[in-house]
DNA sequence: AAACTGTTTTTTGTATAATATAAACAGAAG
DNA sequence: CTTCTGTTTATATTATACAAAAAACAGTTT
């Protein structure tokens, strides 16, 4: 039940403008290459420069952000090269993350996203994809059970997520993708740790390979 | 040769401020658990509060600083089940950087590290192990052409270097590090990647277990 | 003497003011 | 008309001032 002696809030300021900020870029709010002013954020959140400046500044450290010294700062504008890159290191992270969770899989929360994808093809609403996508993939980081390698996934994970604009509109591959992911779970039902990291790096690859593809033909040069 | 006309200085205070704190963590002038005051440091640096309180909050993304809102910032202090987390990720990281080297090994300069390691045993100076130890990590990270795994890992190390006060002065593993090292190398000349993944692999697992051990038998509990 | 409460002191968090740099612009020279 | 230079304007950077919270302390009560 609710306890009404919880701490009253136990965030500073500059903690709750750093995460509406980051909401605003992930969820393409604040679009990759834009720039990020000082005195119109703070304005919009109704606070002071200071707050703001050193979000801005934490989130510099997680990609999100670019900071050009006497310039300003920009959300980050991930390069085509870039790409390959972050799913390079996005493959080898998740199939490892996997393998983790592969030892105590957590049976109850796998059947919920193993009937979640089953339903799932290429009429589902991508939003409704993209969402469930997020929290599969979050929830293996968190059941790796290493904080470390959650941390460090996750953030990767936001920085691809800046691609966004380059793939949305896309249902032909849905289908697929869920497909991927009931391989994944029955894979990590069956505890079969080398079909888990084979099912996990294709399913990778299928979006880096889309995204490349994409990028490819819809961009001359960055 | 020497250009004098390079960029006066494009570094801001900042960000100046935030390497000296970086280096004085990782070097051990301030040890973990200690606390950063923000008085204390802008005095010592002279420079005002605003720049030491951004490099702060910037360093706390990386894992070397702890913040507690209202209390201040402190030296992290990873506990011991941190440090299986650290390691276990380190290896799989370092393993995967490894084998991307493996592909195009950049000869002359791991023929240089080759010499350097032949020539150490446990008579070695530890400091002068423990400096050409980083550098042969830090360079293949480089090598690795990914730079996003390049930063993960140098963060990652990094704060596994804050373990230091409870690993120095032990003689006795420099010359199974430095073999270890040889091997690697020799792997990676041979451009064997299967043996490169298991010489990475078993030389981490020696820090590791040699950390865990001291920890176990040293400390009560944290 | 121990514990509680009220006060002082220190330090963090936030806002604002001062400074320096870079971009935009306009006027003058070629 | 173009280019260069000086000025203006806007914005990032740094410093300082103010507010709020936590820690240290002391005095009082039991």
């Amino acid at each position: 039940m609710y306890n009404p002696l919880h701490p009253a809030k136990n965030m500073d300021l500059r903690q709750i403008v750093y995460e509406k900020i980051k909401q605003a870029i992930v969820n393409g709010i604040i679009k990759p290459g834009e720039k990020l002013s000082e005195v119109e954020l703070a304005e919009k959140m109704a606070v002071s420069r200071t707050p703001v400046r050193e979000a801005i500044r934490q989130l510099a450290k997680t990609s999100l952000v670019t900071l050009t010294p006497r310039k300003g700062a920009y959300v980050s504008l991930p390069s085509i090269s870039d790409a390959g890159a972050l799913y390079e290191l996005r493959e080898d992270l998740e199939m490892f993350a996997a393998a983790l969770v592969c030892a105590h899989p957590p049976v109850r929360e796998l059947q919920e996203f193993l009937e979640i994808f089953r339903n799932m093809d290429n009429n589902t609403d991508p939003d409704k994809y993209l969402e469930e996508d997020r929290r599969f993939h979050g929830f293996l980081y968190q059941a790796s059970g290493n904080r470390f390698l959650q941390n460090s996934l996750q953030e990767l994970v936001d920085v691809i997520n800046l691609y966004r604009p380059y793939s949305i509109g896309d249902k032909d591959y849905i289908q697929r993708l869920s497909e991927g992911h009931v391989e994944i779970i029955n894979a990590l039902l069956a505890k079969d740790e080398v079909k888990v990291r084979q099912a996990m790096g294709a399913h990778i690859r299928l979006s880096r390979d889309r995204l490349v593809a994409y990028l490819n033909t819809h961009t001359s040069e960055r």
